[in-house]
DNA sequence: CTCAGTGCAAAGGATTTGCATGCCG
DNA sequence: CGGCATGCAAATCCTTTGCACTGAG
């Protein structure tokens, strides 16, 4: 999905739930565009000056509750956001267990297919309803080696 | 590995690093090992009464530090603690969307194997060194449904 | 006896909220 | 124009830390 789809896609879902698509939405939508993964707080607020720290993080949370925007925590104390994936695609992390900093990659179709029908084979008889899966990566990054 | 032996490898990891298997110590890893799934500050403050807050927050500190416990954060504001994977063998997690609640659940053999293999082929060519996967079933558990 | 471990209370730090102001629709 | 979004500063809440005390070896 090219930008301005990525635009066009959280106009209508903020306008669904009565939100506006106000300048400091849109420039944190275009901050987190930006990024190889999922940005901090500290991040954003170092990408784009103009942005007040209470406002990002009220933000951030409407852009949540909407759908647009996904919370990620890993393992240090920062919280960190991406794009739904309805609008960057299905993915996985790297996370440095070193620095922390968290990439994107993919696994193949065929993989991803063959792993969700385990997960259905897995959680058959515990009564829980899958809704997502969540796989990350954990270990050393190529600058942290 | 049965209670025993985990006290017994417990004992082992803490006396390497030079710490004492102390009785609060102790009755922290009984409550892990009460527990379906990784368990919070507050359920093991509930689950055992003499243990102390600030105790048992330095303590899982230490049982992480020397390898005897993990920490889990999901996706609300409290920290999660379980006994390492080497102690409980490995396993993943089903985690409630509503209620915050953590499960484990396994992968067979075969599929593990595919999946760290696709690990290694995906991973390739990022620079990246793998250490450990971590594999979430995000959804509603049979309470919430 | 000594020193690590403990518990209380106070401090930290990421996140949240109250309130006056300004801007979007 | 009216109300929602903003930004500042103060408040929250999980977690960490200082300090005096206790208990294990």
């Amino acid at each position: 999905m090219n930008e301005q789809d990525v635009d066009n896609e959280v106009t209508a879902l903020l306008h669904r739930a009565d939100q506006r698509y106000t300048r400091g939405r849109r420039r944190l939508v275009v901050a987190l565009q930006s990024g190889e993964g999922p940005l901090t707080i500290t991040q954003l607020l170092a990408t784009d000056a103009s942005l007040s720290q209470s406002s990002v993080y009220r933000n951030l949370t409407i852009l949540e509750e909407v759908g647009a925007v996904t919370r990620i925590v890993t393992h240090d104390d920062f919280a960190r956001y991406e794009l739904a994936e309805h609008l960057t695609g299905h993915h996985h992390h790297l996370i440095c267990s070193s620095c922390g900093d968290v990439a994107d990659f993919s696994l193949d179709g065929r993989t991803e297919a063959s792993l969700d029908r385990a997960f259905q084979r897995a959680a058959k008889h515990t009564g829980f309803e899958i809704q997502a899966h969540r796989l990350d990566l954990v270990g050393a990054c190529a600058n942290c080696q």
